[in-house]
Order: C-alpha cells, then sequence, then structure tokens
DNA sequence: ACCCCAATACTGACCGATTGGTATTTAAAT
DNA sequence: ATTTAAATACCAATCGGTCAGTATTGGGGT
C-alpha cells in the first residue's frame, strides 16, 4: 500500500538534491517531481508551493541535524574539549551519512539569505547551531582548555565557518580529495592551529612586544 | 564625454551586487540594468547575454583578488609565516574594500558548480587560489615553521575553507559583529587552534599513545 | 469472497506572469 | 552624415501554480 509519507519524502528527496546542486531559483518544479517519478500536480496536493517544500527541508535540517548535535551532547560526557571533539565526529558522520543535507543549509543561505520568506527560518537555524557550539567553547574557557581571549560566540562562528566551508570544498572536490585527511586536517587546524606550538610559543611573546608598541596596528584590518 | 567602459562597468557592479545577493538564477536581466540606470538594450549592446557579463565577473575576481594576492606575495619577503599573515592582511583588507566582489566567488560556485557553462572557468578560479595559498604553506614546512605532517594542498584547502566560510558568517552577520574581533579570531584560529598551547602539547602526547593503541579510531571520521 | 463507493493520489492540460533575448527605433556624439 | 549607445517594443520559452478529471486505494455491507 501507498503511504503518504512515502511520496512526500521522495520529492523532498529529488528536491534537497537537487537544490543542493543547482540553487533553488536554478530548480524547476517539473525537474523536481520528474525525478521523483511524478507529474507537477502531484507536488501540490502535497506542499502548497515550492517555497512550502523548500521550508520543510529546512526543518528536516534542523531536526536532523542540529538535534542529532544537541542529542550528541547529550550523551557525551567529559570536559569541552571532548565535548567538540565529539560533535567533530558527529559532524562528519552526518556528512558522510547524509551528502545533500550536509550542505543544504550553507549552500541554500548563500542565494536566499535575503530572501523575505526563507530568511527567518535560516537564520533561525544558524542561531540555534551557534548557540550548540557556543556553549561548549564557553564551558572550555570556564575549564581553562581554551584561550580566554576568545569571545565565545565569534569563537562559534569560526567553528562554523571553518565546517561549511570544509564541507564546501569537500563537495567540490569529491572525486578527488581523502576525505579523511581532510577531517584530520580539520580537527588539528582548529584545535591547534597551522604553527608548529615551539614557534607559536615564540612568536606569542614577540607579538605581545609588537602590539604594545605600536598599539592600534590592526585596525587597518578591522572588518574582514 | 561618455565612456565605454564606465556603462560596462556600471553594469558589472549592478549585476554583481545583486548575484551575490540574490544567486544568478534569481536575479533577472531587467533588474540589473534598472539597478545601473538603464534598460534590458544597454546590457545587450556590451554584453552578448546574462551568462557572458557573469563571466565576466568571475574575471574581474581572478584579476583583483588572485592578482592582488599574488603582487602582495612579490613585494612581501620574510618567511612563509609573515607570507601568511601577508596574505591574510591582504584578503582582510580586500574584503573591506571589496564588500560584494569579496564573496561573489564563494557564493556562486554553491549555486553553479553543476553548470557547464560556468563550472570550468569557476573551479580554475578555485585552483589558481589554491596554488598561491599552497606554495606558501610548502615553504613554511620546509622552513620548519609550520607542522610537517600536513598536506600543503589539503591544508591550503583548511585555509580556503576557513577564509570562505568566515567571510559567509560575516556578510550573514554584518551588523551584529565586530570585523576586527572576527578577523583577529581567524588569524589567531586558523594560525595557533582554538587550544590553549599548554594543554594542546599534553593533548598531543594523550592522543599519539591512545591512536598508536585503538588503531584506525579515526576511521569513522573519514568523509566529513 | 465479492462488489460498491467514498476518499485519496495523481495526471495532464492549461493559465497568467516572467524570463532571457532580439529587432527596430531614437538620440547623441564625432 | 555616419557611427554608436541606449530605449522601446516585442518574441518564444519557461516559470510556478491551478484545476477538472482519472486511476488507485482501502474499508464496509452483503
Amino acid at each position: 500500500m501507498k503511504r503518504r509519507g512515502d511520496t512526500e519524502n521522495k520529492i523532498i528527496q529529488a528536491a534537497l538534491e537537487i537544490f543542493v546542486r543547482k540553487g533553488y531559483h536554478g530548480t524547476s518544479v517539473h525537474e523536481i517531481t520528474s525525478k521523483a517519478g511524478l507529474t507537477k500536480g502531484a507536488l501540490y496536493s502535497h506542499f502548497s508551493g515550492k517555497g512550502d517544500l523548500l521550508l520543510r527541508i529546512i526543518d528536516e535540517f534542523k531536526s536532523r541535524f542540529i538535534g542529532g548535535m544537541v542529542d550528541t551532547l547529550k550523551q557525551s560526557s567529559g570536559n569541552a574539549l571532548n565535548r567538540i571533539h565529539d560533535v567533530i565526529s558527529f559532524n562528519s558522520r552526518f556528512a558522510q551519512d547524509n551528502q545533500h543535507l550536509c550542505v543544504f543549509l550553507t549552500f541554500l543561505t548563500t542565494e536566499l539569505n535575503a530572501d523575505v520568506d526563507f530568511e527567518p527560518a535560516l537564520k533561525g537555524t544558524y542561531l540555534e547551531y551557534r548557540k550548540v557550539i557556543s556553549e561548549i567553547i564557553s564551558q572550555g574557557i570556564r575549564q581553562g582548555l581554551f584561550k580566554k581571549n576568545l569571545d565565545p560566540d565569534v569563537a562559534a562562528l569560526t567553528f562554523m565557518a571553518l565546517h561549511d566551508g570544509v564541507l564546501h570544498q569537500w563537495v567540490l572536490n569529491r572525486y578527488h580529495l581523502d576525505g579523511e585527511l581532510y577531517v584530520r586536517t580539520f580537527r588539528e587546524v582548529f584545535l591547534n592551529g597551522l604553527v608548529r606550538e615551539e614557534i607559536s610559543i615564540e612568536r606569542t611573546v614577540e607579538q605581545m612586544q609588537s602590539n604594545s608598541s605600536k598599539g592600534s596596528e590592526n585596525g587597518t584590518s578591522g572588518g574582514i
């Protein structure tokens, strides 16, 4: 017997895949339904329109990705460093198991963040995401594990930035890139940086001296 | 007197801004020309079409951004760490001076990387970008400044990932985010990591021990 | 087991609006 | 007067969406 949810999922999966590959406005309703083995009319008996379909996918992302991170953290005991590791592992597994969904938020947000119909849902999802990461970083700073001069929210944004960017690069180079190597590099760079520890320590001292004498040299780079 | 290049630039600037905000397929030719204070016909006497216009913007990006980095590096004396700092400074300044162009490549690539008309130009640009960064990292490894276990290409991709992601987050939060603080965090995290040096060193030893006993625990995270 | 029927799932033709692009005309500069 | 830039009017194609109608389904009643 055919169940209602099955067709909806077929449509959602087809739409998700094409949205990610060609963008929202680059994807036609016809293309979605024909990929799902249906005709256009069928979509409108399950969704109120193309926009509604997108919002449903955003919900799907929210519950699967954000929800999954939250669940992971509930079961994660240990200090903030362990918890960050657990989150990275979850994200890595999630990307592996949901090749299209994992980049959905990033990709669609670049196109639709100024669209009144979708901006609230997209920004809201990013906010939930940030809160999860920010909390861990705050905890890590309190526990003396992470650098205390970091703003937790900004550091969380940096984490998300790196994560989004890595996924982006990974998708662009999917067939020419060793995924495992890449994720190891991601971990290593985010947690410990590019620079060798010995060098890093010398450099920090050197920088503090030059900064205190030069004053606000950084002003020229304000604004990213 | 009206010079040919002036109107072309007006059109390019208008197109660039809307492309970045609404995506390529989400932007109509009418919208572009009307923003430039012209009508549709004018565009077609300067460009062969919407696609040609986009390719011209890609060229613009190539010469301004990639070319700018190369020029910066030509004038940059010193070791790889100094050169990376110079590149980050250039990128930071570039983003400041070219608010729309700086995210152009990232944003448009998410939508068009599967489009036969644009994919070669987009991927080619990313490749040039990567070669510039990869070369510095190789140099840094040779000079003993950067971790020698990193693959230069993968580390370059990580740099680009972080850079793209940071720009993305910055655009999404443009009015609620201290740009200077954000770029400092970017620098700090990419070069030295999130974790405090003392912790990092302890952890490295600890990890090496557990890794050698557990074997390939990382297999589950291969893929990000 | 059979038929019947109401509810549902889906089709296919169609709509108005908008799209990228073209052809022709007008205006302006040299 | 000739050339060129831009405006105007127009086109075929495609877009998202609607709707009347057709299969297909599942659940009584007998």
